[in-house]
DNA sequence: TCACGAAACTGATCTAGATCAAAGACGCGC
DNA sequence: GCGCGTCTTTGATCTAGATCAGTTTCGTGA
């Protein structure tokens, strides 16, 4: 019933005797969405992987208000920080969808990384990546207005294909609602701001979370404005 | 000329062989105050340790408006998450001191690191460190006014001591320019945020860059308010 | 099929902090 | 010591987006 840690990029590379020796030291948990996982400053003896499902990690302060920080997704791990620096988690997280997480003990990752440097440069990249985002939601945060944020997040929607044009519909992984803390917004903004892109011609909504991308030229645009 | 890489931390455990190895690949760069190290974008073959002086990091938008992500000090590094992920810096370099600072290429750090997991440990020790900074930063931006960043920021130049009290002189590391840029606030905010601490005499300027904190405690209320 | 609760939308108002403008203070080199 | 440029301070005004309050839409389970 454990799924293989294979299965997971971060750790394909492990011999049969590896995997299973870390298998050993691991724990699944299924959750129901809006399950706590773990809560700020929390004890952290390890870390874990999503097998299905999605987590928010997110921050609130003393009055309630919440800013996301990531959300992630199926195969992607989180709160592989705490592992490595202090022991506590720095943020809550709870799943956003039904979801099968696997955790990771601290001790057994850390053994595993002493003689398995390919492992360790595969969590350099993966925290380096972490660390590009943060970068970005800052810069989002402080340099961009809430249509710039907003077009940003569309774009990154948009498949890697040519060049550009060509209307491509895409799906909003997460709800409006989880989508405005993300951006560090209000619902109301988000919604706001969405309904002028379409006004414009630059999207349509389709219904049911879809959205068709008419113009992300003027995205574009609109991002470094 | 070129400083032990030894003295650094992070290197503090190279054998004789291996920081001669490593050193064959280290570039010393002096420069004056308020220059340019790299810019957004740029091709990143390596990371930067500061052996002397102080380095901003930082984001601009179109309209040149700046938003500092860190200011990195002597013994430490930067952009080493570039080496791991992308090959390109995601944000602007730029001395705020007279600096000294020793470049380590890619390659040469990949390969002691493929032998050398205490290295990777440190590593990731090293870039966790800076991923908790963003996430600070994050929460500063988005969950706490201007006068709770400041007050956390002050609390944070406060020395360890025992559990409270007393008044204590501090210096600001960086001028209330740069400190306002760093907590995404304008200088004119940052005076008058200031200003009314003092009045209310929870600190008291003591000119040329320093300030006595007289009410810690305070600070920390207005911190978590 | 209907009813309910959660999301999403809309409009009116409010406000923290930015922006603009100008005056002081300070440090530095001559 | 004097003059100049950079940082800091202070005041007046402006605005993006939050907040509040209400309505509409939609998906789900009975």
């Amino acid at each position: 019933m454990i799924p293989d840690l294979r299965q997971f990029a971060l750790f394909a590379g492990l011999t049969d005797d590896e995997a299973e020796r870390l298998q050993r030291a691991v724990h699944v948990r299924c959750m129901p969405a809006g399950t706590p996982v773990f809560g700020q400053d929390e004890e952290a003896s390890g870390f874990y992987l999503v097998a299905e499902g999605a987590v928010k990690i997110f921050k609130l302060n003393p009055s309630g208000q919440e800013q996301v920080l990531h959300v992630t997704g199926r195969g992607q791990s989180f709160a592989e920080a705490a592992v490595f620096q202090g022991n506590r988690f720095p943020a809550n997280a709870e799943t956003v969808e039904d979801s099968v997480l696997v955790f990771v003990e601290r001790g057994a990752l850390l053994a595993q990384l002493r003689h398995d440097p390919e492992l360790a440069l595969r969590m350099l990249a993966g925290l380096s990546m972490k660390h590009h985002h943060l970068v970005r939601l800052v810069e989002d945060l402080t340099l961009r207005d809430a249509r710039g944020r907003i077009c940003r997040y569309l774009l990154g929607l948009v498949p890697p294909r040519q060049p550009d044009e060509g209307p491509v519909t895409v799906r909003l992984p997460v709800s409006q609602t989880l989508l405005a803390r993300l951006l560090g917004l209000t619902g109301e903004t988000l919604s706001r701001v969405l309904k002028g892109l379409g006004k414009q011609g630059i999207i349509e909504p389709q219904g049911r979370g879809l959205l068709c991308i008419h113009d992300a030229s003027a995205l574009r645009e609109a991002v470094d404005a």
